[in-house]
RNA sequence: CGGGAUGUAGCGCAGUCUGGUUUAGCGCGCCUCGUUCGGGACGAGGAGGUCGGGGGUUCAAAUCCCCCCAUCCCGACCA
């Protein structure tokens, strides 16, 4: 491809509304273009890029023996209607109506769809198990779309759903997908981790999550260095920093603490560290409200707690329930003498403590030396924290860290919850009628270009791995005296790939090098001094500066090596 | 949804507070000519703007007032 007809521009200026790495980089580079707000055109270097890993990550699902086919991006509302998820997934789904006034959706995900046409064809044990997969666009109205492609609203996705009888076959796919994940990541240079994970309105019990590792990620994930325990933060679990308080139960007694409403600022104005102080804060549930106490040095995880209460609905009370129904004031509320009031459920970590200071639920007032079991007793103990930096491994009992990353795929076994709703059932070896047990495995396909520009990038820009480059070599003429000879080179090299770009603009050599660096491509083919004194053609490496000298009988074979092992 | 900010040439910005010589500027980019030509060259000339939209105030509005729209950032209840 010769670049001066290329539909390409590069810019020296970083954008405005940039504030990630990988988005300015996408957008200086010219592979992206801003429609509206989490909307974007891929121009043809970016889309070059989406192509390779699409054509990635088909070639892997094909492998895994799953089956490619395509499903409307739009769809009739009746089926959300029938899965319940119509009144559920809220305002992300866009829902509109067409000339006769029927109500669609554009696809946010295709559960749906896929059940139902799975419910039509896959009636009988001896079709199972079968795994297909799409790569389509999927429309989410997200709240606050950001980080250019990392969070549009519109967006590439693979989808893959697996139908099988029962949970042995279940896990067999799970696995296998588990490993063409693995490759896939791979395959397009991203250095990732697989974490469990919750998985949220989807649905469904076991679930992981492949996480690129990157600071601008928006996921946390904690784990552990030496026995390779990792989790999405919301699900990790840990042994507390400070096990148990050795002290001895000191006596009971209020103090006054005008105004002292936060942790924080109680915690400075008694001096002691955040996790002697407790926190209690008040749900309302399905079943009365609930006040939670916790360390004051960790945070609560609502998912961690709804799973222990078994309940289905939580809530923050706000401060006026808290008042009038309880009669408690907000920023003195306390467990001790108010098991009469509500239940508390109490973590793990404050059972180990002693001489805590709590809240006394009367304003500017506060209890010290509060002991659990001898104070307060809870109505539940459990794990209803989030982990924090400097916990232990619930594993092996090393430190664990806390990172960020970015989810770029995500798997989950989704039991019967769509495969009962929508009628999926198949007739056993016994003629009994059951249900189809489903699986759905996701790849978000248009995020993973950021997510490698993430990993891999330096000051002058992006650096593709060769696999997902969107050209890997540019031949780049630096005078008038070597431009003839580059064209004889690029029509040459043009008969064995169209991977290579032709730098036929009328501009300095300075610019081209440097437009080739910002885009990233791997390889920089040098036709200029070196070849008028020497007859030699020089490769560049863009990833560690490596100059090769080849003369020009030997470049193509040198050429095809480096770009097939770079 | 709450809070903050922004909208002026393809991109990045100044001008707005204090309305009037501003024909609305500057840098990058773009076009023409010439000189350059191995890491974002230089000179000369040139094209490009309904100042986000609508309404109002005024002799006069990019600038003041009202409404709308768009975009970005932070937050979404941790008492």
């Amino acid at each position: 491809m010769r670049l001066s007809h290329y539909l390409f521009f590069t810019s020296k200026q970083v954008p405005a509304e940039a504030e990630l790495i990988s988005h300015q980089l996408m957008l200086r580079a010219g592979l992206i273009k801003q429609v509206a707000s989490g909307l974007y055109s891929f121009l043809p270097l970016g889309y070059r890029i989406l192509d390779k890993v699409v054509s990635i990550v088909r070639e892997e699902m094909d492998k895994a023996g799953a089956q490619q086919l395509l499903l409307p991006f739009v769809q009739p509302a009746d089926l959300w209607k029938k899965s319940g998820r119509w009144d559920e997934y809220g305002e992300e789904l866009l829902r509109f109506q067409d000339r006769k006034g029927s109500w669609f959706v554009l696809s946010p995900t295709h559960e749906e769809l896929i059940t139902d046409l799975a419910a039509e064809i896959l009636t009988s044990y001896k079709k199972l198990p079968v795994t297909v997969y799409q790569i389509q666009i999927k429309f989410r109205d997200e709240i606050r779309p950001r980080g250019g492609v990392i969070r549009a609203r519109e967006f590439l996705m693979k989808d893959a759903y697996s139908f099988c009888e029962d949970e042995e076959q279940m896990k067999d796919i799970y696995e296998r997908m588990r490993s063409a994940y693995e490759r896939v990541f791979s395959r397009c240079g991203l250095d990732c981790k697989v974490v469990e994970a919750e998985s949220g309105p989807i649905g469904g019990d076991i679930s992981h999550e492949f996480i690129a590792l990157s600071p601008a990620g928006e996921d946390k994930v904690v784990e552990c260095n030496s026995c390779g325990y990792s989790a999405k933060l919301e699900r990790a679990t840990s042994i507390p920093s400070q096990q148990v308080d050795k002290e001895d139960e000191k006596q009971l007694e209020e103090i006054e603490t005008p105004g002292v409403k936060s942790i924080e600022s109680l915690s400075s104005f008694l001096a002691l560290p955040m996790r002697k102080l407790l926190k209690t804060i008040i749900y309302q549930t399905e079943k009365g409200y609930v006040g939670v106490v916790l360390r004051g040095d960790y945070d609560i995880n609502e998912e961690k707690l709804k799973k222990l209460l078994k309940a289905k609905e939580i809530h923050l009370a706000s401060e006026e329930e808290v008042r009038e129904e309880l009669g408690m004031e907000v920023g003195f509320v306390g467990p001790v003498e108010a098991n009469n009031k509500l239940l508390f459920v109490v973590d793990e970590t404050v059972m180990q403590g002693k001489n805590f200071v709590a809240g006394a639920n009367k304003k500017d007032t506060h209890f010290v030396n509060v002991n659990p079991g001898r104070d307060f007793s809870p109505y539940l103990v459990g794990d209803i924290r989030f982990v924090s930096e400097g916990d232990k491994c619930p594993l092996c009992g090393s430190l664990l860290q806390v990172k960020r990353g970015l989810e770029v795929g995500h798997l989950f076994n989704l039991g019967y919850r769509y495969s009962s709703k929508l009628g999926a059932s198949f007739l056993d070896k016994m003629g009994n009628k059951r249900p189809i047990l489903m699986g759905c495995y996701g790849i978000g396909v248009s995020r993973i270009p950021a997510a490698i520009v993430e990993q891999n990038h330096d000051d002058e820009g992006i650096i593709w791995p060769m696999e997902v480059a969107p050209f890997k070599a540019v031949i780049i003429p630096t005078s008038n005296e070597t431009f003839n000879f580059s064209q004889q080179l690029y029509l040459k090299l043009r008969d064995v790939s169209e991977e290579i770009l032709w730098d036929d603009r009328d501009i300095s050599a300075g610019v081209k090098f440097k437009d080739s660096d910002l885009i990233g491509i791997p390889l920089k083919i040098i036709v200029g001094n070196t070849f008028l004194k020497e007859g030699k053609i020089e490769i560049k490496k863009r990833k560690d500066g490596q100059l090769i000298k080849v003369s020009k009988e030997k470049i193509v074979g040198k050429l095809m090596e480096l770009m097939q092992y770079g």
